[in-house]
DNA sequence: AAGCTGTCCTGAAAGC
DNA sequence: TGCTTTCAGGACAGCT
Protein backbone atom coordinates (compact mmCIF):
# COMPACT_ATOMS: atom_id res chain seq x y z
CA UNK A 1 0.00 0.00 0.00
CA UNK A 2 1.18 3.38 -1.35
CA UNK A 3 3.14 5.42 2.03
CA UNK A 4 5.78 8.14 1.50
CA UNK A 5 8.21 6.30 -0.23
CA UNK A 6 5.74 4.92 -3.26
CA UNK A 7 4.11 7.84 -3.53
CA UNK A 8 7.36 10.05 -3.97
CA UNK A 9 8.34 7.03 -6.31
CA UNK A 10 5.10 7.82 -8.26
CA UNK A 11 6.01 11.25 -8.06
CA UNK A 12 9.54 11.02 -9.83
CA UNK A 13 8.33 8.74 -12.02
CA UNK A 14 6.06 11.31 -14.40
CA UNK A 15 6.52 14.37 -12.64
CA UNK A 16 9.15 15.78 -15.51
CA UNK A 17 7.03 13.99 -18.08
CA UNK A 18 3.79 15.75 -17.41
CA UNK A 19 5.60 19.90 -17.07
CA UNK A 20 4.20 22.25 -19.55
CA UNK A 21 1.08 19.68 -20.44
CA UNK A 22 -1.95 21.32 -21.59
CA UNK A 23 -5.15 19.31 -20.52
CA UNK A 24 -6.98 18.18 -23.15
CA UNK A 25 -9.54 16.56 -21.47
CA UNK A 26 -10.84 14.95 -17.53
CA UNK A 27 -12.68 12.12 -16.98
CA UNK A 28 -14.09 10.50 -13.91
CA UNK A 29 -14.91 6.69 -13.01
CA UNK A 30 -16.95 5.61 -10.13
CA UNK A 31 -16.81 7.75 -6.98
CA UNK A 32 -13.36 7.84 -5.19
CA UNK A 33 -12.98 9.30 -1.82
CA UNK A 34 -14.28 12.89 -2.05
CA UNK A 35 -16.26 14.42 -5.07
CA UNK A 36 -13.26 16.28 -7.89
CA UNK A 37 -14.54 19.51 -6.60
CA UNK A 38 -14.91 21.20 -10.07
CA UNK A 39 -16.38 20.59 -13.59
CA UNK A 40 -14.07 18.48 -15.46
CA UNK A 41 -14.83 20.71 -18.90
CA UNK A 42 -13.23 23.62 -16.58
CA UNK A 43 -10.18 21.70 -16.83
CA UNK A 44 -9.51 21.97 -20.35
CA UNK A 45 -6.75 24.26 -21.65
CA UNK A 46 -4.94 24.50 -18.08
CA UNK A 47 -1.27 23.81 -18.07
CA UNK A 48 1.10 21.43 -15.67
CA UNK A 49 3.50 23.50 -13.67
CA UNK A 50 5.09 21.31 -11.16
CA UNK A 51 4.38 18.03 -9.46
CA UNK A 52 5.34 18.25 -5.99
CA UNK A 53 4.46 15.73 -2.83
CA UNK A 54 3.11 16.74 0.96
CA UNK A 55 2.96 13.62 2.93
CA UNK A 56 1.15 10.85 1.26
CA UNK A 57 -0.36 13.33 -1.03
CA UNK A 58 0.40 14.46 -4.74
CA UNK A 59 0.27 18.07 -5.60
CA UNK A 60 -0.40 18.38 -9.42
CA UNK A 61 -0.20 22.63 -9.83
CA UNK A 62 -1.90 23.65 -12.46
CA UNK A 63 -1.38 27.35 -14.09
CA UNK A 64 -5.17 27.68 -12.74
CA UNK A 65 -5.34 25.46 -9.55
CA UNK A 66 -3.80 22.16 -8.38
CA UNK A 67 -4.76 18.93 -8.03
CA UNK A 68 -4.52 16.98 -4.35
CA UNK A 69 -4.12 13.17 -5.22
CA UNK A 70 -4.02 10.61 -3.00
CA UNK A 71 -3.08 6.55 -3.65
CA UNK A 72 -5.35 5.29 -0.57
CA UNK A 73 -4.66 1.84 0.11
CA UNK A 74 -4.74 0.13 -3.62
CA UNK A 75 -4.42 3.28 -5.96
CA UNK A 76 -1.71 4.10 -8.47
CA UNK A 77 -1.04 6.31 -11.30
CA UNK A 78 0.23 5.17 -14.63
CA UNK A 79 1.36 8.47 -17.10
CA UNK A 80 2.14 7.54 -20.59
CA UNK A 81 1.62 8.82 -24.27
CA UNK A 82 -0.24 5.92 -24.92
CA UNK A 83 -2.13 3.81 -22.37
CA UNK A 84 -3.88 0.42 -22.72
CA UNK A 85 -8.02 0.69 -22.70
CA UNK A 86 -9.18 2.06 -19.18
CA UNK A 87 -10.69 -0.84 -16.77
CA UNK A 88 -13.24 -1.17 -14.64
CA UNK A 89 -10.90 0.62 -11.69
CA UNK A 90 -9.49 3.25 -13.45
CA UNK A 91 -11.48 6.09 -11.82
CA UNK A 92 -9.61 9.61 -12.87
CA UNK A 93 -7.76 10.11 -16.16
CA UNK A 94 -6.48 13.74 -17.57
CA UNK A 95 -5.78 13.54 -21.22
CA UNK A 96 -3.09 15.89 -21.92
CA UNK A 97 -0.60 17.16 -25.09
CA UNK A 98 2.50 15.04 -23.46
CA UNK A 99 0.53 12.21 -22.34
CA UNK A 100 -2.40 10.29 -20.05
CA UNK A 101 -2.56 10.35 -16.28
CA UNK A 102 -4.59 7.87 -15.28
CA UNK A 103 -5.24 6.69 -11.38
CA UNK A 104 -6.06 3.10 -11.25
CA UNK A 105 -7.81 2.08 -7.61
CA UNK A 106 -10.08 -1.32 -7.33
CA UNK A 107 -11.01 -0.16 -3.41
CA UNK A 108 -11.42 3.28 -4.41
CA UNK A 109 -9.72 4.49 -0.95
CA UNK A 110 -7.89 7.12 -2.57
CA UNK A 111 -8.62 10.44 -4.21
CA UNK A 112 -8.37 13.13 -6.42
CA UNK A 113 -9.60 16.85 -5.50
CA UNK A 114 -9.41 20.03 -7.73
CA UNK A 115 -8.52 22.92 -5.01
CA UNK A 116 -8.03 26.67 -6.13
CA UNK A 117 -4.66 27.25 -4.04
CA UNK A 118 -2.99 25.77 -1.47
CA UNK A 119 -5.57 28.37 1.03
CA UNK A 120 -8.29 26.59 -0.64
CA UNK A 121 -10.28 25.67 2.01
CA UNK A 122 -10.12 22.27 1.04
CA UNK A 123 -6.56 22.22 0.69
CA UNK A 124 -6.50 23.33 4.08
CA UNK A 125 -8.24 20.48 5.61
CA UNK A 126 -6.65 18.02 4.02
CA UNK A 127 -3.22 19.34 4.32
CA UNK A 128 -3.68 21.29 7.28
CA UNK A 129 -2.94 19.12 10.22
CA UNK A 130 -0.34 17.26 8.72
CA UNK A 131 3.30 17.06 10.39
CA UNK A 132 7.06 17.32 9.40
CA UNK A 133 7.80 15.79 6.10
CA UNK A 134 10.14 13.01 7.47
CA UNK A 135 13.30 13.65 4.77
CA UNK A 136 13.24 17.01 4.77
CA UNK A 137 14.76 19.66 7.39
CA UNK A 138 11.92 20.30 9.83
CA UNK A 139 13.07 17.36 10.88
CA UNK A 140 15.32 16.44 13.78
CA UNK A 141 15.76 14.59 16.73
CA UNK A 142 15.15 17.21 19.54
CA UNK A 143 12.06 18.62 18.27
CA UNK A 144 10.70 15.22 17.44
CA UNK A 145 11.11 14.08 21.08
CA UNK A 146 9.70 17.21 22.44
CA UNK A 147 6.66 16.60 19.79
CA UNK A 148 6.32 13.21 21.30
CA UNK A 149 5.89 14.42 25.16
CA UNK A 150 2.82 15.64 24.66
CA UNK A 151 1.29 12.17 23.38
CA UNK A 152 0.37 9.30 25.71
CA UNK A 153 -0.92 7.14 22.82
CA UNK A 154 1.49 4.04 21.25
CA UNK A 155 4.56 5.38 19.60
CA UNK A 156 3.51 3.57 16.83
CA UNK A 157 -0.35 4.97 16.71
CA UNK A 158 1.13 8.29 16.94
CA UNK A 159 3.48 7.74 14.20
CA UNK A 160 0.91 6.57 11.94
CA UNK A 161 -1.45 9.75 13.38
CA UNK A 162 0.48 11.71 11.11
CA UNK A 163 -0.03 14.89 12.35
CA UNK A 164 3.96 14.58 14.47
CA UNK A 165 5.86 13.22 11.21
CA UNK A 166 3.95 12.75 7.39
CA UNK A 167 4.33 9.44 5.49
CA UNK A 168 5.44 6.68 7.92
CA UNK A 169 2.06 4.20 7.38
CA UNK A 170 1.60 0.47 8.56
CA UNK A 171 4.51 -1.26 7.40
CA UNK A 172 7.32 1.31 7.80
CA UNK A 173 6.04 2.35 11.38
CA UNK A 174 7.06 -1.52 12.38
CA UNK A 175 10.17 -1.44 10.01
CA UNK A 176 11.51 1.94 12.19
CA UNK A 177 10.49 0.55 15.55
CA UNK A 178 12.26 -2.51 14.82
CA UNK A 179 15.42 -0.90 13.81
CA UNK A 180 15.03 1.78 16.80
CA UNK A 181 14.60 -1.65 19.13
CA UNK A 182 11.41 0.11 20.74
CA UNK A 183 8.24 -1.82 21.47
CA UNK A 184 5.30 -0.33 19.18
CA UNK A 185 3.08 -0.22 22.31
CA UNK A 186 5.18 2.10 24.24
CA UNK A 187 3.81 5.39 25.10
CA UNK A 188 5.09 8.16 23.08
CA UNK A 189 5.72 10.37 26.02
CA UNK A 190 7.53 7.84 27.70
CA UNK A 191 10.44 7.51 25.42
CA UNK A 192 13.85 9.00 26.17
CA UNK A 193 15.87 11.90 23.97
CA UNK A 194 18.15 9.02 22.90
CA UNK A 195 15.64 6.85 22.30
CA UNK A 196 13.71 9.38 20.35
CA UNK A 197 16.81 10.12 18.38
CA UNK A 198 17.37 6.12 17.60
CA UNK A 199 13.81 6.56 16.32
CA UNK A 200 14.08 9.76 14.64
CA UNK A 201 17.10 7.95 12.95
CA UNK A 202 15.04 4.85 11.68
CA UNK A 203 12.47 6.73 10.12
CA UNK A 204 14.82 8.58 7.75
CA UNK A 205 16.99 5.72 7.13
CA UNK A 206 13.43 3.13 6.25
CA UNK A 207 11.93 5.95 4.59
CA UNK A 208 14.87 7.14 2.52
CA UNK A 209 16.09 3.62 1.28
CA UNK A 210 12.78 2.82 0.44
CA UNK A 211 12.42 5.34 -1.89
CA UNK A 212 15.87 4.07 -3.51
CA UNK A 213 14.66 0.71 -3.98
CA UNK A 214 11.44 1.87 -5.84
CA UNK A 215 9.00 1.78 -2.92
CA UNK A 216 7.31 -1.72 -1.31
CA UNK A 217 5.94 -4.17 -3.83
CA UNK A 218 4.09 -5.86 -0.81
CA UNK A 219 0.58 -5.45 -2.03
CA UNK A 220 0.86 -4.13 -5.68
CA UNK A 221 2.12 -1.05 -5.85
CA UNK A 222 3.87 0.09 -9.34
CA UNK A 223 5.24 3.26 -10.28
CA UNK A 224 3.48 5.20 -12.97
CA UNK A 225 6.04 4.38 -15.53
CA UNK A 226 5.21 0.47 -13.94
CA UNK A 227 8.19 -0.29 -12.65
CA UNK A 228 7.87 -2.51 -9.20
CA UNK A 229 9.62 -1.90 -5.90
CA UNK A 230 11.90 -4.09 -4.14
CA UNK A 231 11.62 -3.14 -0.30
CA UNK A 232 9.58 -5.99 0.83
CA UNK A 233 13.08 -8.33 0.00
CA UNK A 234 14.30 -6.76 3.30
CA UNK A 235 11.79 -6.06 5.54
CA UNK A 236 12.49 -7.25 8.92
CA UNK A 237 9.16 -7.68 10.49
CA UNK A 238 6.23 -6.66 8.64
CA UNK A 239 4.10 -9.65 7.48
CA UNK A 240 6.61 -11.97 9.27
CA UNK A 241 4.82 -13.24 12.27
CA UNK A 242 5.51 -16.45 13.38
CA UNK A 243 8.83 -16.66 11.57
CA UNK A 244 12.48 -16.01 13.66
CA UNK A 245 13.75 -12.46 13.81
CA UNK A 246 16.69 -11.83 11.38
CA UNK A 247 18.87 -11.07 14.63
CA UNK A 248 18.58 -13.11 17.28
CA UNK A 249 15.74 -16.17 15.67
CA UNK A 250 13.03 -14.75 18.10
CA UNK A 251 9.68 -15.51 16.84
CA UNK A 252 8.08 -12.36 15.39
CA UNK A 253 4.93 -11.08 17.12
CA UNK A 254 1.86 -10.09 15.53
CA UNK A 255 -0.48 -7.58 17.68
CA UNK A 256 -3.37 -4.96 16.93
CA UNK A 257 -3.34 -1.47 17.78
CA UNK A 258 -6.49 0.88 16.56
CA UNK A 259 -7.26 -2.26 14.26
CA UNK A 260 -4.34 -2.33 12.54
CA UNK A 261 -1.22 -5.17 12.39
CA UNK A 262 1.64 -4.41 14.35
CA UNK A 263 4.68 -6.72 13.91
CA UNK A 264 7.52 -6.98 16.24
CA UNK A 265 10.52 -8.64 17.64
CA UNK A 266 9.81 -9.79 21.57
CA UNK A 267 13.45 -9.15 22.50
CA UNK A 268 14.91 -6.84 19.93
CA UNK A 269 12.60 -4.21 20.77
CA UNK A 270 12.13 -3.31 23.85
CA UNK A 271 9.30 -1.52 26.26
C1' DA B 1 -7.04 18.54 23.14
C1' DA B 2 -6.16 14.00 22.55
C1' DG B 3 -7.70 9.64 21.60
C1' DC B 4 -10.95 6.37 20.57
C1' DT B 5 -14.29 3.99 17.02
C1' DG B 6 -16.82 3.62 12.77
C1' DT B 7 -16.73 4.09 7.96
C1' DC B 8 -15.67 3.70 3.18
C1' DC B 9 -14.28 -0.37 -0.72
C1' DT B 10 -13.05 -4.67 -3.08
C1' DG B 11 -9.78 -8.54 -3.98
C1' DA B 12 -7.63 -12.30 -1.83
C1' DA B 13 -7.60 -15.79 1.32
C1' DA B 14 -9.63 -18.59 4.63
C1' DG B 15 -13.64 -21.16 6.27
C1' DC B 16 -17.53 -24.19 5.60
C1' DT C 1 -16.10 -27.17 -6.03
C1' DG C 2 -18.42 -23.13 -4.85
C1' DC C 3 -20.37 -20.21 -1.81
C1' DT C 4 -19.85 -17.10 2.33
C1' DT C 5 -17.09 -14.72 5.63
C1' DT C 6 -13.13 -12.27 7.10
C1' DC C 7 -9.44 -9.31 6.54
C1' DA C 8 -6.32 -5.65 4.81
C1' DG C 9 -5.49 -0.54 5.08
C1' DG C 10 -5.42 5.58 5.04
C1' DA C 11 -7.51 9.03 7.09
C1' DC C 12 -11.61 11.58 7.99
C1' DA C 13 -16.03 12.34 10.89
C1' DG C 14 -17.94 12.21 15.01
C1' DC C 15 -17.85 10.95 19.38
C1' DT C 16 -16.03 10.92 24.41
Amino acid sequence: MPELPEVEVTRRSFADRILGAEVLSAHLGKPLRWPLGCLPETLVGRRVTSVRRRGKYLLIDLDVGCFLVHLGMSGSLAFDRRLPPAGAHDHFELRTTLGTLRLHDPRRFGAVVWVSGEDDERARKLLGGLGVEPLEAGFDPESFHRSLKTRRASIKQVLLAGDIVVGVGNIYASEALFLAGIRPTTRADRLSLPRARRLHGAIVDVLSRAVALGGSTLRDFRSAAGQDGYFQLDASVYDRAGQPCRTCASVIRLIRQGQRSTYYCPFCQKP
